[in-house]
DNA sequence: TTTTTAAATGCAACAAAGTTGCGTTTTATT
DNA sequence: AATAAAACGCAACTTTGTTGCATTTAAAAA
């Protein structure tokens, strides 16, 4: 991989993604950053952070991006393959790590990744 | 349910989506249709239709949204809980209705729809 | 069939979201 | 301190989605 490098933008942004509870998209990211790097630099930052495995993208019903920090349960490789949950009314979603869904592999096709998002109500808003 | 008409583009829009062995964008039936109506008709023709539940929504993992016909099993109240595909190299989205993955509902979220996509390569790309 | 009414459309204008190129700044290595 | 390239800001652009309004059209009513 390419070398990267730790800058001021990518440790606040990391920062804001981890001490979150909810995953967070491009535009909520903007609002809670205002002045401290560009528009551009957020969706670059972004890029960087899921290319390095540090959070992972996580598409809500409605086509939102959200991003979320990965949990590495070992020191190696780990997968994103849990359930997200998507609360219809205040639109936060989170990470279901706990849940795991099982399902039958579908002949001749080959499954690199599953990305499961329920939606609904969240205990807030329940 | 507000009354609806039967219109030229919706049929058309229709029958592009009933005929397509994938879901399909707004963009691609845009370039499909070309010269039969305006963009934002199109919005509009999608946005009933998935309103009269003829076709559905499925948001793939990169955020695009995707359009497919429904299935009516019987003729009452059907679901979208079906598993989707989407192909990483050829961007195809394809119902999996048959199958079926199972999961506990978490405690304190009230779950009403779930959106399953597996990605990987499809038949076609493997 | 003709009249009527509201749904649907086209168009223009706008807003939001995402991308690209490039000159400048900054990080981290030498 | 010097160097190299990663990262940045900014401007310009493309793509995607929305809204208002005058006009057209589908379907019900007369
Ligand atoms: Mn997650
Ligand atoms: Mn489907
Ligand atoms: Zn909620
Ligand atoms: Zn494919």
């Amino acid at each position: 991989m390419k070398n990267t490098r730790n800058t001021i933008a990518k440790s606040a942004i990391l920062e804001l993604i981890k001490n979150s509870e909810v995953a967070l998209s491009h535009a909520e990211i903007q609002k809670m950053n205002q002045e401290l790097c560009d528009r551009v630099t957020i969706y670059r930052v972004l890029d960087r952070l899921v290319a390095e495995d540090v959070i992972h993208k996580i598409a809500t019903p409605d086509g939102t991006i959200k991003y979320a920090a990965c949990h590495h349960h070992d020191n190696h490789h780990h997968t994103h393959n849990h359930v997200h949950f998507s609360c219809e009314k205040c639109h936060s979603v989170t990470c279901l790590d706990s849940v795991e869904p099982s399902f039958n592999v579908p002949k001749n096709y080959l499954v690199k990744q599953v990305n499961f998002t329920l939606s609904g109500l969240c205990p807030d808003c329940i």
